[in-house]
DNA sequence: GCGCACAATATTGTATACAATTAGGTCATA
DNA sequence: TATGACCTAATTGTATACAATATTGTGCGC
């Protein structure tokens, strides 16, 4: 099995070389829940885990800051951001008005292709859980959302909704109280049901639940888990 | 009059100290129309107007480009982007999708503050306008539009509009066909006469019209002008 | 004269070295 | 013992030097 990158997954966003490599491994790692929310990134330390010089891992870093995924401190490090529960709302606030439209529009250019490619996703998502990986559970089920606007055919929303994304696998990784993902499974089946009928309205209508239902699956209004480094929490 | 930046215009998306300035300031050229799509960004060329050594130079271009006002090219430099006419219907969905709903957030949200923030901005720029700095006054107008959506208090949802008006005005500069810009003022005022009256169900459909506007005021399905470099456009 | 290969130049990509800043620990002192 | 200043170590910020790549100019052969 390979050990961190099997496909290059995310939209690459027209990032130098090496430092791609960088970025795609670390965002998987991020959406996987195998680095959490406050974890530091040291330069050195990244530097020497992927042999490349600090110059390169410092432009990943960077790269990873513009969206978001990490958060930079001047003269203190990188760190995997942090989401507040204000801006965890801000984030479904931003999906509920771009996704439910965009399933709309997917559903209505939708091709016999596309909704076997997202059959296959939900089979990979299934497959991952059953063999207990849940962290690759939960990249897949992101990503599913992803695919879902890139068939939509704007690319542009579709970036926001990516970078939406990832930051919603940072809000769960802080703030979900569920335990089990049923909900969600059975929430892209029906919605490639929807696809697959071409009904746009059903699409946009299921969608609307679907971020509604992962919602109610998080506990705002209250203080963020304690994940990163102990240090780090009590400093506040 | 200061020579480059008045303001801290945009949101300053926490880009360190010294390459902060460049990013900035570029923006703000880009923004302007003195920089036009297509033109070359050499690094030692802004590393000596700057008096900053190259590596500042290519922190401040990696970030601009991931903000997408300039396209960094392997092995070849960094170049003010040029947006396809595909990249400008799909930048005018987005903001379709988005400024709506957000105007109309923000006329519930709107103080008196804030109404008077936005007249003050539109003073501005007719006097802009007036001092035929039309640079600055482009480049307010859609600063204006920003505005409304910080008083929307959704700062990720802002964040995505202040892309996407950054990118409309790479694609004003490239395919902007209507001379004056008169409407535009007139939506303004209007918009701001439905935030006074918290009226966000007119509000909303200003802008949505208001948007409509301008993307009558483009010439999509051409080819763009001949803005860069001639050997940049003969080749396609 | 035209086209192609090759060399020279210029520009970007990367690594390393040095400077600046911050964090942590130690010691003196109240 | 607690507190504060100061000093040391570690980490990041910046500049510079070198390597790799692309572009441009030149000359040879056809």
């Amino acid at each position: 099995m390979t050990r961190f990158v099997d496909k290059p997954d995310f939209i690459q966003p027209a990032v130098n070389g090496p430092s791609a490599h960088l970025v795609a491994s670390l965002s998987q790692a991020i959406h996987e829940h195998r680095l959490l929310p406050g974890t530091k990134l040291g330069e050195d330390e990244l530097s020497e885990i992927y042999n490349v010089s600090r110059t390169v891992v410092r432009s990943a870093l960077q790269a990873l800051s513009h969206v978001e995924l990490v958060e930079l401190k001047r003269n203190r490090g990188a760190f995997v951001s942090q989401p507040t529960v204000r801006e965890a709302r801000e984030v479904f606030e931003a999906r509920a008005l771009l996704e439910p439209r965009t399933a709309h529009s997917a559903a209505e250019r939708m091709t016999p292709e596309d909704v076997a490619r997202l059959e296959a996703h939900i089979a990979a998502e299934h497959e991952a859980l059953a063999e207990g990986e849940v962290g690759k559970a939960l990249r897949l089920s992101g990503h599913f959302h992803i695919e879902v606007s890139r068939i939509a055919d704007q690319s542009t929303i579709a970036g926001f909704i990516e970078r939406l994304v990832a930051r919603s696998s940072l809000i769960i990784a802080l703030y979900w109280k569920r335990q089990s993902a049923l909900c969600e499974k059975h929430a892209h089946h029906a919605l490639v049901d929807a696809f697959r009928r071409g009904d746009g309205q059903d699409a946009e209508e299921l969608m609307k639940s679907h971020l509604l239902d992962i919602v109610s699956g998080l506990d705002l209004s209250e203080t963020p888990k304690p994940t990163g480094s102990l240090k780090e929490i009590l400093k506040g």
